[in-house]
DNA sequence: CGAACACTTGACAGCCCTCAACGTGAGTGG
DNA sequence: CCACTCACGTTGAGGGCTGTCAAGTGTTCG
């Protein structure tokens, strides 16, 4: 692999925030805001550290977890980037969403007791596992949690929405750069210059386009100086102009 | 010049199932399942009865809520059709939902604190009202409760997600009738034969179509002796191949 | 009865998908 | 070190689905 260090440095920073340990939970998980809450039991909060499974590392390849597995635990992603996708009987790829790290993947098993889709690392991949009946038995005696968990699979129905809108190409694809690039920066990474972790494909099958209009949609986006993308790697130069056009996806 | 009462007798029938009373919960509500839940604490099944608000009549362009109001409640639909949606600032409407008796309004605004999007009765609507902050309380002491909200939420992340993959305009409507017919079967109504609730226009921005698509593939759909429409009114004559169309889209 | 609205129908165009070919880089084996 | 292979990505040509525009019909309501 050891290539691209000359247009860009490699940074394997922009795939593990910080990490956490026995008794703190990652700065940027999304269980994070658990920790800050108002009088919380000292105990209940080293009962929450205990749960926490720590597996890993996936290779880029490697399934997380398959359609139709039993569902046992949510996770949070710790390092890498998880890709959840279903294959249509026709055989065609769907991918529902990219996972960075912080956060939630499972969420959208819990009805059905199966997970109702796959999950691959696409790079190496470190996750936080919780047993959810145990989290769920916990969330009973932590209000805050409880809330937590409420407000994340909240979160996911609003952002399932977003994309679903009948968006122009340009559109989806500015919205899915300004996705990513605030979704990296709130975890302390940069917010217009970053790897790519998925392929051209994934990105189609994400945004409901032909690879081939991916393809030229960024091209037409360099050609018009709102970034510069090198293969996987993309710089972003007018992110005003992107986030413009991304603006009625995103609801601004 | 009432008419359409020879080819289809009107029931108001489908805008309302069983109804419930102080100590029991309609049968056809989502929460009802909480009540089949085994050794549960009696008193606490009384305290989520007392918790319940009967809200209305709202008539039909009556609002319910608005974006942006602040979010203290969910609600079950107890009677009529509610559309959920949102304006963007071009001014293009995009529903997000129509909810029949039964299901639950509110759970995408748990996050934020506020409503993200706009309700809408289309009929005569009655609701349940559940104070959201009181029933996250009642949830730390009823894990049927809890567990219950926990799969609400999560089935309508992956209900968000269905209709977002780019599907022809047959297979949408195929998908969407096929939808309504088995919601509706679910609460004891005819499966084959029931009356639209919303507009054209309204079915249009929920599958993301022109109104005229919708007019044309309905009309198509009648010819090829699907099914037979006349004006809100609708009776599907061969659901094997309505079902067929929407396969891929529901994933079966 | 008139007006507003919902719905339908037709003509046309545009966006994006499909199909096809080519270019490029990474890994492999000689 | 080089040729080969394969997956990924890019580029071009053409066509189909569906949106847009426009006009017409039917219904409801004042």
């Amino acid at each position: 692999m050891a290539v691209n260090q000359v247009a860009f440095p490699r940074t394997d920073a922009h795939t593990l925030a910080d990490d956490g340990d026995a008794l703190h939970f990652c700065s940027t998980c999304a269980f994070s805001q658990v920790c800050l809450a108002e009088g919380m039991d000292k105990a209940a909060l080293t009962d929450l550290h205990v749960l926490v499974e720590h597996v890993g590392p996936f290779h880029a390849g490697e399934h997380l977890f398959r359609e139709g597995d039993p569902f046992e635990a949510i996770a949070a992603v710790r390092a890498g980037t998880v890709k959840t996708y279903v294959i249509d009987r026709e055989g065609r790829e769907h991918v529902l969403g990219f996972h960075l790290p912080g956060e939630i993947i499972g969420l959208n098993a819990i009805d059905s007791e199966h997970y109702p889709c796959n999950a691959v690392a696409l790079d190496t991949v470190m996750l936080c596992r919780f047993s959810f009946p145990k989290i769920a038995v916990l969330a009973t005696r932590l209000p805050g949690l409880q809330r937590q968990l409420f407000r994340l699979l909240s979160r996911d129905i609003g952002r399932a929405a977003l994309l679903a809108g009948d968006w122009s190409a340009d559109q989806r694809m500015a919205a899915f750069l300004v996705g990513l690039s605030r979704r990296l920066a709130a975890r302390g990474f940069s917010p217009s210059r970053f790897q790519l972790t998925m392929a051209r494909t994934d990105i189609a099958n994400y945004l409901r386009l032909a690879p081939e209009t991916v393809s030229r949609v960024l091209r037409r986006f360099q050609q018009d100086g709102l970034l510069r993308v090198d293969r996987r790697e993309v710089e972003l130069l007018d992110r005003e102009a992107i986030a413009a056009l991304a603006a009625p996806v995103l609801r601004e």
